[in-house]
DNA sequence: TGTACATCAGTGAACGCGCGTTCACTGATGTAC
DNA sequence: TGTACATCAGTGAACGCGCGTTCACTGATGTAC
């Protein structure tokens, strides 16, 4: 065939982030490296010319996933990268589109169980995306202490893979709901 | 070889809980029947003597995690079954020793990402569990709009599969230690 | 600018392996007399 | 209570399949002259 080397390099991320797409998709371990190569229309066999192994690949991915998750979100929630409002990202964080799409939003819900059972260099590429998350709602909400941006990145979290197993629509939204109001009243005088 | 019929139940019930404390320690996808069998000192070819399948399987043995992962739970807060105190009850399930024991403590914070993209039939196995689970919260709370609760169940699985996720013991207490004490701030009067 | 050649991105056959599942078999259990 | 036989829980070889990984190969790309 033969092609160029900025064609290698685009191959790369498009591997890449297709990877990071089933991963949220599936889990982890629904990645496997023939369907994946396929997906990005090349043979299983170039795989090894762009990652060293398969679980190299996946340690790459999940970080991908979780700067796409954290992208996502700070784009849904304001027209520019920042979260300008809280109320308004919250609110974006919980809604009913967030949580029907799990390919292309926040990976932290779509993996946390899966992460929490995987190796230690997985488990910190997670965490050091949590404590920014955390970070960020510290900020948000006026900083000081972060126990109340803990509580409410704990609460977003849980609500939202919550609401992805609860097969009644209703009450599907009734914990994106609830959860939302409590998440938001956190901010004091607001 | 030759066994009686009432130890055929004992087997399936080895086979189910064995199943039950693996799906909690690596997921649904980490038990394979070869393995399973083995570890339960019987050969693969007998599985299908219990089982029609694996999948028929799983879906019996992740109810049967969510069954003893309650009753744990419910047992480390008191001495009987039901959860009598509700700060009791947080303080147990928000502790160090519940996060450091994944396959025998509550199946939920271990499996809802996995359960979040399987059938709808495993869902809502899980879902009617979150429910129960919610709703002994509401009481504990004092009953009424189960807003409350929600929060409180959404927070305290949200902060648990987190603490597993951090590979920092400081922060990974202090997210139990900030989620316990919102929650148990929760309920009025206390 | 044109030619000759080395590079190397991607191909596809082949590998060993563990998987879920099937099935002929074994021998103690449990029943009929 | 003792004997003959059917049942059936568990065994282990065998199956087809998809997996991750390797490797000899192809042919356009890119470089040296």
């Amino acid at each position: 065939m033969g092609h160029s080397q900025a064609e290698k390099a685009q191959s790369r991320e498009r591997i890449l982030t297709e990877a990071a797409r089933q991963i949220r998709e599936g889990g982890l371990e629904s990645v496997s490296v023939g369907k994946l190569m396929k997906s990005v229309n090349l043979t299983h066999g170039g795989f090894y010319g762009h990652f060293a192994s398969r679980s190299d690949l996946l340690a790459q991915a999940l970080k991908r996933a979780l700067v796409q998750g954290a992208e996502a979100a700070s784009r849904a929630s304001s027209g520019s990268t920042r979260p300008r409002d809280f109320s308004t990202f919250v609110r974006s964080y919980l809604s009913r589109a967030h949580r029907d799409s799990r390919n292309t939003g926040c990976a932290i819900p779509a993996l946390i169980s899966d992460v929490g059972r995987a190796d230690e260099t997985s488990r910190a590429v997670m965490a050091t995306h949590i404590e920014n998350y955390i970070a960020s709602i510290d900020r948000a909400l006026g900083g000081g202490q972060d126990e109340r941006a803990i509580v409410a990145v704990s609460a977003m979290i849980g609500a939202l893979a919550i609401s992805r197993v609860m097969t009644d629509p209703q009450r599907s939204d009734a914990v994106l709901r609830a959860v939302r109001d409590h998440v938001i009243s956190l901010k004091p005088g607001d």
